[in-house]
DNA sequence: GAAATTGGGCAGCCATGTTGACGTATCTTG
DNA sequence: CAAGATACGTCAACATGGCTGCCCAATTTC
């Protein structure tokens, strides 16, 4: 299952890149680069009086439109309260709108609304500006290296939601 | 200065690991992961009733101690007052404890207590657990590339200061 | 040595998460 | 068809962790 270990270092169990300081390295990375790729989109939310919690509900509607309130939860791993304040206001901002299931009545599915849409694409192009700067800037090599290691850290259960993202993408 | 591209796709300006999808699949494996690398640890603080910047304040002190606040401030990317509060919770806790500074006496350096140093070690573990399994798994070369994606997501800047903790390690 | 700069701190507000309890419409099942 | 389960919404109260505004002390500068 793991990989293979290289052994230049016979008095230790772990190779080289598992060690204290490659740990951390990890993290601080993990840390600093995650905020500097969402502190763009700060300013583009503050123009419409919105936070990052609207943005992340903008993001998984506009990747999957027509999800049930219930998969939206699970996604964003919140209660259902938190979220229903959020997709009020975004209602109220006519950028999300609600259509009744139509095998299930009881279910809510969500869409964006052409201005949802909108905004949610103009997010997107920060985003997209960043971290393709820094995919073509390491190769796409690296970008597959980047994504193992993601991948890694997510539980096989959730991997499964994650992924279904992309087919439906 | 950009890696070579492969252009199998000669109508594209863009080579594949560019295009949108690929996009989205960082920017989603980016927060699912981050986000249960962190959710590990909320345990450890909610039993200390702290939370996660108290957790961030913890770490960077353990990685550099002495710093100063103002350090930290820049570091941490936040406001003095919402860092204020922080370290006066972990001082009270005698997690945190400061120094004055001997050349400008205004300054206070930072420094752990043994037992701010004990519970950063707790929850760097659990950090560490989850990291290197993700490390393992990928291999050497993915963490290569996981580390090489995220300092392109860094201003030049900053990337400088988070260098610095490498160092200093 | 007065003024400006710098390091730090306190008070109070806001965004966004939490729990708990409850209401209502709809679907499912004995 | 009555009973219970499910999907969603909502009210109230509260915690965390950001923020701005204002203030004090120490140092540097002119």
């Amino acid at each position: 299952m793991a990989a293979q270990f290289p052994s230049e270092t016979p008095r230790a169990a772990s190779p080289l890149f598992l060690r204290e300081p490659e740990i951390r390295r990890g993290i601080e990375l993990l840390y600093f680069g995650y905020s500097h790729l969402l502190r763009g989109i700060d300013e583009g939310l503050a123009s419409q009086g919105l936070g990052r919690a609207h943005h992340r509900t903008l993001y998984f509607i506009a990747r999957q439109p027509g999800l049930k309130v219930s998969d939206l939860l699970r996604l964003l791993g919140i209660t259902k309260q938190s979220l229903g304040r959020v997709l009020g206001e975004l209602t109220t901002r006519d950028l999300v709108e609600t259509r009744t299931g139509e095998v299930d009545r009881r279910q809510r599915l969500l869409f964006l609304t052409p201005e949802g849409k909108a905004l949610e694409a103009e997010l997107f192009e920060s985003l997209r500006e960043k971290l393709s700067a820094a995919y073509a800037q390491a190769g796409q090599g690296s970008v597959a290296g980047f994504w193992q290691v993601l991948e890694g850290l997510i539980p096989a259960e959730e991997r499964k939601r994650v992924a279904a993202l992309q087919r439906e993408g």
